[in-house]
DNA sequence: TTTAGGG
DNA sequence: CCCTAAA
């Protein structure tokens, strides 16, 4: 006789388990790779080597001075000089310049690359330290202002170790730009969109993504350029920290989990599979706080460029920790402020810009992996990029100000000086460093789904205006907000009849369609951005507790789904995940002493509650257990006993 | 999708 | 609260 656990089938519902699962123990986790894990594995497999291709080209080339290791970044620096004589439309010189690092296998050659300026902003300079392999790669700048602007010149011809100035290396990447190469310096930048040669794309349309990846790893700034993507939108947030990183490093340490993050999954199931991918990517937990942190300072090593060579005596070196989170961590990492005269001369340290992950298949070749990742770069440049002043860390908003009024015109606010880098106007019409929360966007969490994908950019464009009926949620709190824009599971079916929530899903579908269909721009608000990866966090109330309580007493653990569908069906952000959680931690906090216990205190007797239902259902499951184990070991007998 | 369990 | 293996 074999005693078999009754599936739970059926398409309507379930048969509860007259045997439960087997304990979780002994349910074995498998370590074994799925096949789009491999895949996964081949492809970064691929990248790497043909980043340390690159790397190989780079270092043997004539032309390279630097390497893509992220450990050699460290030696890099830049440094952006302007003059702000007249101000408007002025060339901005870029100058890198290898801080000579020893192990730095230098040519020492010098190379140029003229540019000019960001003419439609005032006072900008961008500086792009990438990490450049070669020449091509730093001309990325070039499509920033049209294709015959960006003269090169190399001359491979100073000698290793040869100083120059204060430098120890004289390997240089000067970037200037003499008027007289193009249009006579009031080219504007090219618009955020259709800016790109169309050209450029060929070759890699219709597989090729952009991913735009913050300091949190939040992958999901995915795009993919299809022959439906018209517009292509920068891959920019504000958020970004990074610089340019190369493929290969960008690679090395990632997780498979994270990676996954660059699967397009979004040919059906628009909302679904953004949110899929939310989820892959936007983990962030406090309680791993400090793993993350871990992760982020070993990623950030190598991608960090400092300068430490002194052309000014004073530098201020921002760290988002003061104030700039605010504005978004992508900013200025050091600012020197020269005083002369009644000029003030800035020498711009090391401007750092979003890391940028491509992905090419696989058959790409070097040279498309180089063109993709100048396409990149250039898109990101390209797409709009203006510049926040920072003083005493809050954002000078008057740009008609002069710099003395703005108190700028003292080397004693040297210290409070600093500059933001930060989406175009046109491509974000809502300021993204609103100081005042952004109250269009709909917080009714009862109504709307949390595992929504939306991210906070595309809510500058659709502002919802629904209303807050739940004195849960924070008001202030617009970026966790953000998650809250599809409608909830319930609602959709709902929807069917109904057109006002019909459209309201449209709404959202088109304008994911028409931002996720080229680059999402990624998401970004000033605050709490980190957070704002997670949903809202929601304690239970007594009351919620209670119900809880009284479902569990009534159909027991583990079934969690009977235990929502009995006492949370309406509760829609509560899922039978966050309720078997929650029954989790009452019973860790019914058996701990209550002096230990935080956050709303839960009444003991529903304390006691849970311990005794907790003991009497795990008394049920060992029973059962036991039947088990009895009714195997006993068809085993049988069938060895019928076997001889 | 649901459950179980680890983080 | 998140992630994910396993069922």
């Amino acid at each position: 006789m074999v005693v078999k656990r009754k599936l739970s089938c059926g398409s309507n519902g379930f048969d509860f388990p007259k045997i439960p699962k087997a304990p979780r123990s002994s349910r074995r986790k498998v370590s074994a790779k799925r096949a789009d894990d491999d895949s996964q594995i081949c492809a970064i497999d691929l990248l790497a080597s043909l980043a340390g291709k690159l790397l190989e080209e780079s270092e043997s080339s004539s032309t390279s001075t630097y390497a893509f290791e992220g450990d050699n970044l460290d030696h890099l620096g830049g440094v952006v000089k302007q003059e702000l004589e007249d101000g408007y439309n002025k060339p901005c010189k870029f100058e890198f310049f290898d801080q000579g690092n020893p192990a730095s296998k230098s040519t020492s050659e010098n190379t140029s690359v003229t540019c000019l300026p960001f003419s439609s902003l005032e006072n900008d300079c961008i500086l792009e330290q990438t990490p450049v392999s070669d020449c091509k790669t730093a001309c990325g700048l070039k499509s920033l202002v049209g294709e015959e602007t960006c003269v090169v010149n190399e001359d491979a011809g100073s000698e290793q170790g040869k100083a120059t100035g204060a430098l120890k290396d004289p390997s240089q990447l000067h970037l200037q730009s003499p008027e007289s190469v193009h249009l006579n310096g009031d080219v504007k930048l090219p618009p955020c969109t259709d800016q790109l040669p169309n050209d450029s794309f060929e070759g890699y349309r219709n597989h090729s993504k952009l991913v735009c990846r913050d300091d949190d790893e939040n992958y999901c700034k995915y795009y993919k350029f299809s022959d439906k993507c018209k517009s292509y939108r920068p891959p920019f947030r504000v958020g970004n920290r990074r610089i340019m990183q190369s493929v290969m490093t960008k690679y090395g340490g990632r997780s498979i989990s994270k990676l996954k993050c660059f699967e397009d999954t979004r040919t059906d199931g628009r909302l679904k599979a953004l949110y899929r991918k939310r989820k892959l990517c936007y983990g962030y937990n406090p309680w791993k706080r400090e793993t993350v942190h871990k992760k982020r300072r070993l990623s950030a090593k190598g991608l960090v460029v400092n300068y430490d060579g002194g052309l000014s005596s004073e530098s201020v070196s921002n760290s988002p920790e003061k104030g700039e989170s605010e504005i978004g961590d992508f900013s200025a990492a050091k600012i020197s402020f020269l005083s002369k005269d009644s000029r003030v001369k800035f020498s711009i340290k090391s401007l750092r810009i979003p890391e940028l992950v491509v992905e090419v298949p696989e058959t790409a070749t070097v040279g498309l992996l180089k063109r993709t990742v100048k396409e990149a770069v250039t898109a990101l440049l390209g797409g709009g990029i203006s510049i926040g002043v920072l003083v005493q860390g809050k954002k000078v908003r008057d740009d008609n100000n002069t710099l003395s009024q703005t108190g700028l015109s003292c080397r004693e606010n040297l210290g409070n000086l600093g500059f933001t880098l930060e989406p175009g106007l046109e491509t974000l019409p809502v300021p993204l460093c609103s100081e005042t929360p952004v109250v269009s966007v709909p917080t009714d969490s009862t109504k709307l789904s949390e595992r929504s994908a939306a991210s906070p950019s595309l809510d500058t464009r659709i502002p919802i205006p629904l209303q807050d009926k739940d004195p849960l949620i924070n008001l202030g709190n617009s970026v966790e907000n953000n998650h809250e824009l599809v409608p909830h599971p319930s609602d959709i079916s709902a929807a069917d009849e109904q057109p006002s929530s019909d459209s309201r899903a449209l709404v959202l579908v088109s304008a994911l369609e028409s931002e996720a269909l080229a680059l999402f721009p990624v998401n970004e608000k000033p605050k709490r951005t980190e957070l704002s990866q997670r949903r809202t966090r929601r304690p239970f109330s007594v009351t919620e507790v209670e119900a809880l309580v009284r479902a569990v007493e009534e159909v027991g653990t583990g079934r969690w789904r009977d235990v929502k569908l009995r006492s949370f069906e309406n509760a829609s952000h509560r899922t039978y995940v966050d309720l078997k959680d929650k029954w989790k931690t009452l019973v860790h906090t019914a058996s701990i002493s209550p002096q230990q216990r935080r956050g709303e205190p839960v009444p003991q007797d529903l304390l006691d509650r849970v311990l005794g239902a907790h003991r009497f259902w795990s008394q049920h499951q060992m029973k059962q257990n036991g039947k088990h184990q009895v009714a195997t070991s006993t068809t085993m007998v049988v069938e060895s006993g019928s076997s001889v």
